[in-house]
Order: structure tokens, then sequence, then C-alpha cells
DNA sequence: CCATCGTTTCCGGTCAGTGGAAGACTGGGC
DNA sequence: GCCCAGTCTTCCACTGACCGGAAACGATGG
């Protein structure tokens, strides 16, 4: 959407076109939300398909190739966090019955590596890849009561955007709930992104004790927390000894 | 590796330096991995780290970005499919107490989508992203016997990898395999892959009855077969019916 | 039959990308 | 402390890969 320059930024604004609501598109769709000429958009296309960057769909629509996926999944987190994690996303699962999931913070945003989820769970918005702010969801909190400054800085810097009337929108606020999770171990984000939902988050640490991820558990408004907060916290301390957290 | 001439060419010949043992590099070694020379190499990865398809971790090093998960996670197969499948890989998961997998095709190999996995469960060798040959996995025969004919002749044509003395490796064999399977509706991997496992796999079909992915149950071998193929198969029955299959 | 929308091909100008070389930085061997 | 080997970063003049307007091609449908 922006102007891009590079050939690279190109690409990249193409592979951009594709959202979980338009996870197929034709040539000129692409060209258009890309911004970028037909002819270019078709050279590019052409070359990205070669790669297997992009898949040509029987119906002559473009989604995005499985080379992509492969890739991925070799992401910090996806690879030795995921693997080592899933067993006890199960366990947390078979106690909540509702949705797990299990997450990293990239800059300032949180995104979302794995995900349980039952049939009949309370839709949950977020899905493995996608991405949310770190100042109102469980993980979040989580994430980025455990950052960098900096980072902190700049997210009670910028403008907290607002999901529900519950969501933590002033700075100071903000700063306060996350001084209670760094001394309590575990965040709670009640009806903060949808007022159906609250979510229990606890911290994962990698081997250095620095917290690598966040577990959670995401339950209907309601739920009686006081079983749901140990059973995630005792998960992300699960999840930590597998990844050697006090150990070598 | 190969001569590589475009941009993106290059660029994706860096993206293949990182796998499952290489998760992470530093500059050099992309260099040298790539065979590009090192200040090209520097030039590119800054913009792909611009761009988040790398990310630059605390020590220096080089890993894949989240913006590629993220990317990946739009990959067909990996968006509706995996959302809707992924209650009843729980189910079939409850049951078995082993691995469940589901897989989709992409040209002659079978790519993994979701894997559920036990803590004590016998250790597979693939993951999510993860590809292997079609000939011989349970998910790989199940997605060839519904592949379009010319696939099935070019992976006939070709010489069938060899993992364990059980693998199959003769075209004759293969044939008759697949016919058994079109003709069950389900697939037997009998120790091909390691010789401490089995697993049974069944289709998964699209809207318009076609074959668009498989599941599979991995378990060791001496387990019982009686109770886990029809599990297996009203698994991948209950997905299709998710997916809209004899429906509109 | 023509109009519309999407796709594919063509081609000369030009500027983004190239990579050798030289300089900065690190750590570790003696 | 000094040197050296390995790694990373910066610089810059050359050049061929990329650009994109335009025009042909091909469905669909009224």
């Amino acid at each position: 959407m922006t102007t891009p320059k590079s050939l690279l930024e190109r690409a990249f604004s193409l592979l951009s076109v594709f959202t979980v609501d338009r996870p197929a598109v034709t040539l000129s769709e692409l060209s258009r939300h890309s911004g970028l000429p037909l002819s270019t958009t078709h050279r590019l296309v052409a070359s990205l398909v070669e790669l297997r960057a992009l898949d040509r769909t029987p119906d002559g629509r473009y989604s995005v190739g499985l080379r992509l996926l492969e890739l991925g999944a070799l992401s910090p987190g996806s690879l030795d966090l995921r693997d080592r994690a899933l067993p006890f996303l199960e366990d947390l699962y078979e106690v909540t019955r509702h949705n797990v999931q299990l997450a990293v913070r990239d800059g300032t945003e949180v995104v979302y590596v794995e995900r349980i989820s039952a049939r009949d769970a309370v839709n949950v918005v977020t899905r493995v890849g996608s991405r949310m702010p770190l100042h109102c969801t469980g993980v979040g909190l989580v994430l980025l009561a455990a950052a960098p400054v900096a980072v902190q800085e700049s997210v009670l810097a910028a403008p907290l955007k607002r999901y529900t009337p519950k969501t933590i929108v002033s700075s100071g606020e903000l700063r306060e709930v996350l001084a209670r999770v760094r001394r309590d171990g575990y965040a709670v984000s009640d009806r903060q992104i949808e007022m159906i939902t609250y979510s229990v988050a606890a911290p994962v640490r990698g081997q250095n004790g620095d917290v690598v991820a966040a577990v959670s558990a995401v339950v209907p408004t309601g739920t009686r927390t006081d079983t749901l907060v140990p059973a995630v916290r005792t998960c992300g301390l699960a999840i930590s000894r597998a990844l050697g957290w006090g150990a070598g």
C-alpha cells in the first residue's frame, strides 16, 4: 500500500494483499490492492509462483504457497518452542476445554504461534500467525511486562486501541497492571477484547530465564478463576522446564 | 545453491539456508551456504530484516522472521482447513493418544499442516511445514491415490526412496496399494518410515468432493487396528462435513 | 456480434542492484 | 599487550535486470 521501491518491498506488498478474509485473489486484484502496475504484478507473481511462494489455484486465482508455510515453521517459537510446548498445551486444554494459546512478542505486537480450541469454544478472533497489540490480551500483558524498557515505553507512548469498554487505554493504568503482572507472575485480561471472554496468561521462560513466550487460556466470562490461574501458571512452568529453564 | 539470477531467487536461496537443524545462522554462514557474495548477502539480509522476513537474534545471528509465519498461516490448508479440522483432530487424539496429523499435497510431496502429539508419543520425524514423499506415508498414499493421473505417473516413474525394509519401492506394488486405498477409503503405512511405527490415514474432502487433505494417526507397531481404522475414517468424514462436503 | 474485464506478451531506457575492495570490530592465542 | 583470523559493515562506479506503457489475446455475457 505504501510506495514500495525495491523489488523485495514490491514482492512483500504483493504478499501482504493476502489476508484471512482474502486468502485467494486474481492477478488484477493483486495489482489493485498492492498498487503495483499490472504488468509488474504479472512478472513478479510469475517469479513467486516459480519459487512456490505463491500457488495458482485451479480456478486461476493465486494463494499463498506452501513454501511459505514451510519457512514460517522455522521461525523462532515455531520450531523448538511449539514442539515442546504442544503436549503441555494439550494438558491445559483438557482442563479448560475452551481455548489455549501460545504466543511470542514481535516488536510491539503479539504473534500467536499455536492455538487449541474446542469445537464449541467461545469464538476467538486470533489464529496461528495473527497479530494483536500488546496492551489488551493476556499473553500481550505478560510479554509486555517482561519486554525491554524501550519496548514498554514505546507502547505506553502510543495511543492504546480500544476494543471494548473494559479495554485499558490509559498508560497510567497500564503501568499499574504491568507492575502487578510482574509481581504476581500472571496476567488477566478481563473482557478487554470481547465482552464475552476473559483470558488468563502466564510466562514461559527459556534456558537463561528470559521470558520467551506466554501461554493463555481464554474462557467465557463467568467461568471460575480459582482453578484456572494455577492451571495456566503450572502449564507455563512446565513448558519452561521443558525448554531447559533452571537446568543447563 | 543453484546459480540464482533474479533478486527473488537470491532472496529465496538465502531463506532456504534455514532448516530444522539450522534455525539460526550468522551472516557469513548465510553467505557461504547460499553461495552469494558476502556484500550481496549483507545487503539482501538487511532488506529482509527490514521487511521482518528475517529476525536478528540477540547474539547477532539471523533467524526466520515471524512475518513468514504470518504469511504461511494463510497458505491453503492452513486457513480454513486447519481451523475447522483442529477440534476433530483433538477428538481423534483423545482416542489414539499418540500422534495425529493433517497433511496436504504439494506437487509430488506431502506437506504437514497440523500435528498433535503426546509427550510420550513415539517420536515422529514430521513437523508442521515439513515435507515427505508421497509413496510411503499414510497421508501420502491417500493423497496420491486421489491425485491427478499426471501426478501419479510422475511419482510412479521416479525412483521410490527406501526408508526401511518395509518401504514400498516397486511401482507395480505401489499401483496395487493405491487401487486398494481408493477401494477401501483409507490407507495403512506399516513400518514404511520407521520400523517401530505404522500409520492409518483417511481422506478429507472439500465442498465439491475432491480430496483436499488427509488425516492420519501414527501409533507404535503392535497397537491394535480394529478400532483405529474406524476412528481415523470417522475423523476424516467429520472434517469433510465441516468443510461443507455433501452440503451446499 | 460487440463490449467488458482479466490475462499475457513485448521491448528499449534506466536506475536499482552488484560485488570487489578496503576499513572496523571482535575475540582469543601467545 | 600485540597480532592475527574471522566476521561484519561501508563505499562506489559499472551494468544488465527490472520497469511499465501499450497492445494483443482470451474469456464471459448481454
